[in-house]
Parts: structure tokens; C-alpha cells; sequence
DNA sequence: TGATGAACATACTACCGGGTATGTTGTCAA
DNA sequence: TTGACAACATACCCGGTAGTATGTTCATCA
């Protein structure tokens, strides 16, 4: 379970253009952030940047490819656990960290996901986008797996499974919205903001009333 | 009780507009979206929009001002009811309705929070602006009222306000960008919607189980 | 009927930003 | 020592877009 860029990015100049690139893309959304925003706040210039990478797509296309192994990295020791409601509450907790430690990386994701659903992309990047977007789907569908263990076993009660789906990832994934660190701020407190979102999410799919979070 | 954009728009050409625009801002987002999109996708050209327009930002803010006042509208005839869960449960479902029926205009809204949020606008929108915000905020603060309510009678159950609160409304928004239209939908098959998305926003404030919905 | 203005269309300008072509500097190996 | 290459910086090109300036058409009214 490696959490960090570093460990996820070969070399070093590339991890810094790819962190700055995140953030400005968290802050500015694709289009409105130019390559000269991710240089500047970088003390560098576009030549730093196309000496590492080919265009402005394959960065975006890369911040997402990380931001996407973070995630299955952090979820991977939990995926064998038995019992839907105990692996869904690991999971999700474990995801609802990530939102918060990564947040640049994960509303890149985001904006990645809202590209595509839009047609937003040249025939070439085209296929890296799938292949992304079909990574970042079966994520989704290790949580969805769950939720119909979780079902057949009585834990959860809702109607329809989609919508429960989006509904518990809307909530999951809100973080990426509305988390701003504070000064001072403590692992403990990190991991209190996370339970309080697990719980809403697991209220929301109808879980019987509350034991204990990891 | 007035939900359409025409009875919020004084001019047929200004709405038809507004109409094309907010397709437009929900499907490529503000910086994506060019005035010649919005007028190509009208039939028409530029001349036509700077007539009635001065702006792009300003047909942004008239987006955004028309999406409030339709929100504003829907959930008017229920904020004064005494019992704060069935206010709660009846602004929740009006204001789940209007983001699945005026979902261009509430997308726009979006966009334009999270554009304020990240302060991209120049000095004079910028009080234009400001006003909408504060305009949505008080949207916001009637729902979190009937939170604090609701707390206190003891039917609903949750720590910390703020957090409840902005997990309530991005399941409650959500639909506006998972919801597609379906071919032969019915307004019941909205409703129906509109129920699945209160009833788990209700669930996740810790509401007791469930009576019916509106 | 002709003058006037609303409601557009057309043609043009200025600028910004992705991408490229070409320097410049430091390092390391032969 | 040099030459070769990595790791950048600088200078430039060019397509797209917001905004403007200037037609054009049609209805209305004196």
C-alpha cells in the first residue's frame, strides 16, 4: 500500500511537474489552466514541461493514470476480506482517505471522467482515455460487487442498484468538493472527517445502525 | 410556483439564449464553451447574442441568476411549515425535481460556484458575482436551518452541521450529473427518481425510518 | 413613402495559449 | 579536453476565440 506520488512516478522532475500539474488542474480545471500556469508555479517554463511530456493531454491522461493506482493501492489489502459489510466499510474508508491526502489527483480524475462522458478528446488521446475511464470503471465495480453482497445478506436495502452506486460514490467522493486543510491539522483529525463521510454513505445505502469504523 | 425559464425571462430571444447557453456550459463547461457554440448551436450567429448580451460572463450570470430564482420558486410554498422533517422532506424532493428537470441551468449553477470558489473572474463580474453567491448561500441556509431543526426535535442525527450539510446537498444535486433522460419517461419515473435520491439524503442525516415522500 | 430603429449577419481585430524550433548550460565518459 | 547528450530556457508560429465595427433586412410610424 504506497499512498505517495513519488512512490508511483519513476523520476523526480517528472513527479514535480505532475504535482503542480494537479493542483492547477484541481484549481483551474483542463482548459483553463495553460501550460506556462503549471511552469510558473513550478519557477520553470514550457521547456521544462514538453522535455517530459508530449502535450498537455498526456499529462492530464498521466495525473489521472496515478491518481487511479493510489486508489487501488489503498483499497488492495481489503478486497479479500469475507464479510460485504466489514470489506465495504475498509474500503470505503480507506477511499475517503484518498480523497482527502490526494485531492488534486482525485478531482483530476474527476475532470478526466466529465471529459469523456462529453466526447472531449482527439481520436489518439481517444484510446488512452478508455482505457483509463474502463481502469477507473472497474474500480467502481469492486465497490458495486460489494453492494450486492451486501444486499443478498440483508446488511443493505435500497431499490436500485445504479443509483445506490452513484449515490454512495457522490458521498464517498465529496471530499474532493469541500475538504480544505486546516492549519494544524492531525492524521486523527483527517481520518475523523473520513469516518463521518463513511457513515453518512453507509446510512444512505440503509446499513443497519452503526458498529464501529476502522 | 413558476419552474419554467420562460416565466423567468421576459424575452423570448434573450430565452431561447439562455436555453442554448446553459446547454452549452453544461456540456463543455464556461472556458470550452464559445460564443459561436452557443449561436451555431441556435442557428444563428454571434450578432444575434452580443445584441441582446454584453458579455459572455454576463450570459453566464443570467444562467446562473434564472437557475436560483427556479429553485427559489420550487421549494417557496413549503419553507413555512412548522414540522421540520416533513419541511425538510418537501424542499429536498422539490429541489431533487428541479435539478433533474432544469439540469443545464443547475449545472451552470455549479460551474459557477466552484468558478467563484477559485476567484477566476475580473473586478467588475466580480460583485455581479459575489451577489449570486450570496443568492445560493441563502438558498442554502433555508435547508440548513431545517437541519439545525430537525436536530433538535431529535429526528435527525449527525455531529457536525457543516459537514452534514454539504453531504446532504451533493447527494441531493447529484442527479445533475448522472441523470439522463430516458425515452418515454414519464413525470412519475421523475418522481420516482426524485424519491430515491431524498430518501437516501434522509437516511444519511440519520432521519428515522422512513413515512412516505411527498 | 421614406426615415428610423430593432434584430440580426458579416467582416475584422487583438490576444491568448498549445506546440515547436532553436539556443544555453552543466555533466560525464572517452 | 572535448564532444555528446540531458535538462532545461527563449523565441517564435499559428489556430481559435472574445469582442467590435459595420453592413443588411424588415417592420412600424409619421
Amino acid at each position: 500500500m504506497t499512498l505517495g506520488v513519488r512512490e508511483h512516478v519513476q523520476e523526480s522532475s517528472r513527479a514535480d511537474i505532475l504535482e503542480a500539474a494537479a493542483n492547477c488542474f484541481m484549481e483551474r480545471g483542463y482548459t483553463e489552466t495553460s501550460i506556462d500556469d503549471v511552469a510558473r508555479s513550478l519557477g520553470a517554463t514550457k521547456g521544462r514541461i514538453y522535455h517530459h511530456f508530449r502535450s498537455k493531454a498526456d499529462i492530464f491522461a498521466e495525473v489521472f493514470r496515478v491518481g487511479m493506482e493510489m486508489n487501488y493501492a489503498a483499497i488492495e489489502r481489503y478486497r479479500a476480506m469475507s464479510d460485504p459489510v466489514a470489506r465495504w466499510r475498509h474500503m470505503a474508508f480507506a477511499h475517503a482517505i484518498q480523497m482527502i491526502t490526494t485531492k488534486p489527483f482525485q478531482r483530476t480524475v474527476w475532470v478526466g471522467v466529465k471529459m469523456h462522458l462529453r466526447g472531449a478528446t482527439t481520436p489518439e488521446q481517444r484510446s488512452v482515455f478508455a482505457e483509463l475511464i474502463e481502469y477507473r470503471t472497474n474500480y467502481g465495480n469492486v465497490f458495486r460487487e460489494t453492494l450486492v453482497e451486501g444486499r443478498e445478506s440483508g446488511d443493505f436495502r435500497f431499490d436500485d442498484l445504479s443509483i445506490a452506486n452513484q449515490l454512495m460514490f457522490v458521498v464517498l467522493n465529496s471530499p474532493i468538493f469541500w475538504y480544505s486543510p486546516r492549519v494544524g491539522e492531525t492524521r486523527a483529525d483527517i481520518e475523523d472527517l473520513a469516518r463521518k463521510v463513511v457513515t453518512a454513505a453507509y446510512r444512505g445505502l440503509g446499513g443497519k445502525e452503526e458498529q464501529s469504523t476502522p
